[in-house]
DNA sequence: TGAATAGTGTCTGTGAGACAATATTAT
DNA sequence: ATAATATTGTCTCACAGACACTATTCA
């Protein structure tokens, strides 16, 4: 390597990628929606579930388990194009939302061979998909079960039930950042797991703080419903006036209702872009 | 693809990874620490800088340009070890503060040929380090001066002065998420721009809720310095009681004292790990 | 003594949590 | 009339921002 180049050309001329070292590299998608349950009584809302989109391997490795949406990036792809690729392959959808989560790197991630696996997570409004899915794709309902130690997660698809659990350790000096390791798992191929808990903390968290679940609502809803959404992701009831406070300079009353619900009919909400409306934090 | 294989060991058997699109992956580092700076008057505090280590290319392309410390993930290297073995390399520490940023993966990040590279972001503690740095890497304190719209940073070693800036434009359907792109820049290598700003706005997040700041300071210090840290990283000075009743439960008194400098000596502090002390969030 | 930092007290406004109260519909 | 949700009012408490004040050192 000694020898001198003048020009970058030059140098590119005699450089061969072949010399170092090649890993594949895939993306995995945690694709995430809301479903709702038909409710027995005409009076109730519908029950909404938080729901992920899983895939059943049909050759090894992992044959027969579960797994999340992914594939291969092509050797010409941009990075977050394989994952908007995939998505459409599953849900027909473009124009998803879509955040980069982690990048794993375990040595024996895969049993075939070395793959370093960069995860997404996607949010779609599940209104906006069609009712055939590609046929061994299923959505399940998640239930997540926390504490300081750990994360027990039940998914269900109607016909399945699968659990598994979530170690979380504290790292060094920080407050927030959990090292995840799995401790309870049968059902779910590869370290999905770990993408599953890593995309619902982080989905949690930014609740918080940013517009994303506005990704997982229809254009139209009723502030009801909104809250629903909040409380399947964050787990938790809110408080009705406090939620309306929060959620008041990101939606806009529109002059629609929805009523035939054995209630007092509830006005119909838009999401209404940030500008200058009042704290444009 | 047809073939039914019977058992896992049977297909493995009859995998060939050579069949798939192989990529080179690499990590880049962005270093951070906290340099002091000698002041004239004896009695006023030293001036603090946050500053980041860059190290000069020697090699196209990019030939005499600035980029992050970095180098190829081992085909038999656990990711996180990559980070960590050239953080090694270059300060001769161990056992730092690492956090995994983000993955970039343009297809043109480089000119020789497609690489994918996975940023982390390391805090080091500047008392910790000897002096001695590899001949190629030098210690440049970052000014940031941030809007809306645009991050301008001034890199400043003593000797060079390396300008540029980010543009920021704000996701759909956010609050927090930018897309960040380089607007100018002539004296940095690759996309490294881009690992700066993301790995700054990151480490300013955080900040606030967590205790990573502790990663770049001695054990013992006072709370005025502590507090100097703070502003540098934040870019804004803070009100001294609104700032101590912050850190007040993450800090614990010691017996020690440090004089010696034209005015009252401050007492001496120490990290507080984090267990039942009042509010454990 | 004076420049400089260390450290504390306290007022005020904002905003979240909690609870109560009122409004409106379909059966 | 009743069950159910929709919507608003308001009290309290915690806490961040702001400013003022006191304490202590050493050339």
């Amino acid at each position: 390597m000694a020898k001198e180049y003048k020009t970058e050309e030059e140098f590119l001329k005699d450089y061969h990628p072949e010399d170092y070292d090649r890993l594949s590299l895939t993306t995995d998608i945690l694709i995430c929606s809301v479903s709702s349950e038909e409710e027995e009584n005409y009076r109730k809302l519908s029950k909404k579930y938080f729901s992920i989109l899983l895939v059943k391997r049909e050759d090894y490795p992992f044959k027969d388990k579960w797994c999340l949406p992914g594939g291969f990036i092509g050797i010409k792809e941009e990075l977050e194009e394989a994952p908007k690729r995939i998505l459409a392959q599953e849900t027909n959808l473009h124009n998803i939302y879509l955040e980069q989560l982690y990048t794993y790197g375990g040595v024996d991630r895969d049993p075939r061979m070395r793959v370093i696996s960069t995860s997404y997570i996607a949010l779609v409004d599940k209104n906006r998909l069609q009712d055939q899915l590609l046929p061994n794709a299923s959505w399940f309902n998640v239930t997540l079960l926390e504490d300081e130690k750990e994360m027990h997660f039940t998914l269900d698809n109607g016909e399945e039930t699968i659990s598994f659990v979530i170690g979380k350790t504290l790292k060094e000096q920080t407050t927030d950042r959990y090292k995840y390791t799995i401790l309870k798992n049968d059902k779910i191929a590869f370290d999905h797991p770990l993408v599953i808990a890593a995309g619902l903390s982080r989905l949690k968290n930014k609740v918080g703080y940013t517009d994303i679940v506005f990704n997982m609502m229809p254009e139209y809803f009723t502030l009801g419903e909104l809250q629903q959404v909040y409380e399947v992701i964050l787990g938790k009831k809110l408080l009705d006036p406090a939620f309306r406070r929060i959620i008041a300079n990101k939606v806009e009353k529109t002059t629609k209702v929805q009523s035939g619900g054995g209630h007092r009919p509830s006005y119909l909400f838009r999401y209404k872009k940030r500008k200058e409306n009042g704290k444009n934090d």
